[in-house]
DNA sequence: GTCTATAGCCTGATAGAC
DNA sequence: GTCTATCAGGCTATAGAC
């Protein structure tokens, strides 16, 4: 099918993808409409029907759009050589700074995990996270084979999260310090309370 | 100021935010709209305004109703007797018992800290979180001199939050079983790791 | 304190010219 | 493939009767 004008079809389509994903990160389904993306994109709204049937199916879109490529991003922080505690280490580092590097990757996960019905979680998992998951969970077990490597993964992986998720508050709430702010600071307590725990440490 | 009818005043006002609060944890503020909240508590959309000035105020109000008292529920899953550990581990289990049993609640805070400003968030913390967030540290301090209680106390929490945000994909994650659904197996699981860490567990 | 009625704007979506 | 024009309905908020 060859393209009536200068810009091919599917050019358009992920431009609008691209302008839609920052603003549904930044207010959700319900708080963008077609005109916001519309105008985000520089086109008129009704143009926007020629590329997806509604809106709901945009959003879709667009979270697919978001969401392809970050289960790679996940898998490489784990990285290959090394000691299992070196390679827990560096993937505990390299995902925070994936994090903190992509918030709007985190915003979005967490409107989905608030509003995605479980066909959409369903996908989000087998599409991003599945993978990811399975290779920590080995390492998990590799290093903890007397932990239970689905829950153990996942306190790891929430470890990493939270202190991500808490950045709006964090300098509100007791003790908070510039220092808190430096990743390597974060990734290295996340590290050695997952290795030591708080009974002992060096 | 002796009331007209039958009725006091911050009764209906109760009401409406009673039954506006389901309603925003479920949608968000962009969600739910004024006609909602009104079909929700059985009146007419005009007489919400004689209670609250504008949709952001009957909110605003609604995130006070919701939070009030939070504070003192987290304070309570702390407890008093016992050593270190025990104290660690009971606050552990009840902090996500509660958690667990008040969904609502936490709906609320995560939409709270994707779209509170920073007003509403420094507000969030002095109401809800300063004062338990103190405790844990505290706790944190005596288990853990060496580890800086501030990242320690954000680590506690994550953990339990986490387990439970992460609820509506856990089943589709690699390695889920049913027990992983019981309270009690999660929060032993985050005792143990807190305390021993992934090196070393009976 | 709640109602009816309505203003004025924004919404998702469609029809049809080019 | 994008536009203009528009529809029908939903939205917040107000005015004023009772």
């Amino acid at each position: 099918m060859p393209q009536s004008t200068r810009t091919p079809d599917s050019d358009t389509r992920s431009t609008i993808l691209e302008r839609a994903i920052p603003l549904f990160a930044e207010s959700g389904f319900a708080g963008v409409s077609m005109r916001d993306i519309a105008a985000a994109t520089g086109i008129m709204p009704a143009s926007l029907y020629h590329h997806f049937s509604d809106k709901e199916a945009l959003h879709l879109e667009a979270m697919r759009y978001a969401f392809a490529d970050k289960a790679q991003t996940f898998s490489k922080a784990l990285g290959s050589g090394g000691s299992p505690q070196d390679r827990l280490k560096r993937l505990v580092a390299r995902l925070y700074d994936a994090m903190v590097a992509d918030p709007r990757f985190h915003r979005l996960l967490q409107r989905e995990l608030l509003d995605g019905d479980d066909k959409r979680l369903r996908n989000l998992v087998s599409q991003v996270f599945e993978q990811p998951f399975k290779e920590i969970a080995a390492l998990a077990k590799e290093i903890a084979p007397q932990c239970d490597p689905h829950l153990l993964t996942i306190s790891i992986a929430g470890l990493v999260i939270y202190h991500l998720e808490i950045t709006p508050i964090r300098r509100f709430l007791p003790g908070y310090r510039k220092a808190h702010d430096d990743p390597k600071r974060v990734s290295e307590h996340i590290f050695r309370l997952l290795v030591h725990g708080i009974g002992e440490t060096p």
